[in-house]
DNA sequence: GTGAAAGCGCTAACAT
DNA sequence: ATGTTAGCGCTTTCAC
């Protein structure tokens, strides 16, 4: 059907390994052949066969990201970074999106261990996660590099892992909820080391932890609205809430508003992310800064490093980046 | 390194071919053997290599999905759709993102040309279509099967086309403003089916057209900022404007709140798509509902059928969904 | 039911 | 500089 080195040779009248070298751009290869072979390549509008050539060079030029949902902008933005890095080395993106599920995760690990991809990264956290991790593991001894984002693993010597401080952030978005004369704070959403920091800032301070300003939901909108229609149940409201993410953070505030509940003038939201929209948000969202693009950069060239062969230095193996709260108009001061 | 199928034959005793039938599950092996063959790909840890397979079986059970931008929350939850149709039938999705650069949709195109895909679907406009679509017709006729979302090709036999009727959704919506008292009504984004549609409402009416209301930009929430800092030089502002976008829109909005414009007691704003966010916006934004999860199923079923070589019955080559206009709080009537 | 052998399209020694 | 050859790991006739 599609043309064939084979069928270039044939034009040519050289061997099939000749065009091949031609085409690769070898200098073995006689100038006056190289052109002819070129010259006929075109013509015949030949594109290598990927599939022939993966085989042989063992390799495909693909990396694969895995992340929960792509409809999150997080993973979204982040997504993009990693795409526009590795295209510059010539790489191809295969976006896997888990779902939340963890068999999803696992079809993944399987598809990779197949050799569809030269590399991957794993943005994901989940269930499972010691059992897919050692699976990973042998993915990695088979061969296939991997790089994890905000996710654990004792073994940073054989998955580098690219994060930022989850405690220390929500401590930091507590400290400064308290600094600035709340006391009454609620947090929302599903993260051990996040509700960790939040606890601490607040034990930090005196305050008593009130387990009833705690509350989970889905990583949404919807999920965030949901949990702000509980918040109105309560006796009395806390005077802030600390969103695991922005999405989140917009939903309590609409679920909020709607019941005529003024943000920040009533009670202050703060979310986790700060995604292209919490900026342009009615109102603009306080957010905890995480450098998502930079992240993405950095995990898609210690990958590449990684398919490469390349020795990584030991601070490339854990890698830490730091975040940034951004004051908006979700937050205020009160007395 | 990695165990295969040579592996287990020898370890099984049987030849390679044997081992190949019963992994795959051919009724030809002896349940003896295929028992033995099994367990000891098991206990091998043995998975296939995609790599070869996809050589001799000339597919990859991947299919390609060209979208402008990842970031795009159309295109995002078009795509979840998409893979999730897909999925079922084992298939995987490699995202590729043209960040509204042709040459990007042109570096796509020949990395399918190469086999990397069994087929693929394209949802993106832009320049060069002309000869872009050539090339993607070469594809197809080389044997992978492309389905168009929201792009045209005079050739539907060939190519699929998937869509909504854009003349009529901007028709529309300029009626209902007009229904709704509004005279004076401004357009953002480029795109010709829109713009005529938009103007041959307001035509039908009787209202001059101002070229003045006409904007264009990038479509993005930044993108609708920036349009909104324009229209706050305007001498009087229109008091009803269709963004080509839902994030546009919300640029709008931000941009004109934040000059204590209020929407929609000053203006009226109204985007296109219904992305999920535009329920959850302040104020929620009205906007004309796109099924873009029933479009990707959609392109996705029609684009197996053609890959597994199913005849398309002819209302399956050009199919048009229809659009509903969700009236939400960014809009009003006015007397 | 099983094995031998050919071949998918390409690359990479090695020989010439 | 070019051709010969051997494979990459798998599927698939075709004999046996």
């Amino acid at each position: 059907m599609s043309t064939t080195l084979k069928d270039i040779a044939e034009k040519a009248n050289v061997s099939i390994a000749t065009a091949s070298l031609a085409l690769n751009n070898s200098e073995k290869v006689n100038h006056k052949t190289y052109e002819k072979v070129k010259k006929i390549a075109e013509e015949l509008n030949y594109t290598p066969n990927a599939r022939a050539r993966a085989l042989v060079k063992k390799a495909t030029e693909t990396i694969g990201l895995v992340i929960p949902e792509v409809e999150n902008p997080f993973f979204a933005e982040m997504a993009q970074s990693i795409k526009n890095t590795i295209k510059e080395s010539g790489y191809n993106l295969i976006l896997c999106s888990t779902e939340y599920k963890s068999e999803e995760e696992l079809r993944y690990i399987n598809l990779f261990k197949s050799g569809l991809v030269d590399g991957a990264i794993f943005a994901c956290l989940g269930d499972m996660m010691e059992e897919h991790n050692k699976m990973i593991i042998d993915l990695v001894k088979n061969n296939t590099p991997v790089v994890f984002v905000d996710r654990e693993i004792n073994n940073y010597t054989l998955i580098p892992v690219i994060k930022t401080d989850l405690f220390e952030g929500a401590y930091n978005i507590a400290n400064y909820l308290i600094n600035n004369g709340h006391k009454k704070i609620g947090f929302i959403g599903q993260s051990e080391e996040r509700v960790e920091g939040y606890k601490k800032a607040l034990s930090d301070n005196n305050i008593k932890i009130n387990d009833n300003y705690i509350f989970y939901n889905f990583l949404t909108i919807e999920g965030g609205y949901k949990v702000g229609q509980k918040l109105l149940k309560l006796a009395k409201l806390p005077t802030a809430i600390i969103c695991l993410n922005d999405e989140m953070a917009m939903g309590v505030i609409q679920s909020l508003t709607s019941a005529n509940i003024k943000v920040p003038e009533d009670i202050s939201i703060i979310g986790i992310d700060n995604i292209r929209m919490s900026e342009y948000y009615n109102p603009s969202l306080t957010t905890l800064h995480i450098p998502k693009k930079e992240m993405g950069k950095k995990a898609a060239e210690i990958l590449l490093k990684r398919i490469n062969r390349e020795k990584l230095s030991s601070d490339e193996q854990l890698i830490i980046f730091p975040t940034e709260l951004i004051v908006r108009k979700s937050s205020r001061t009160i007395n």
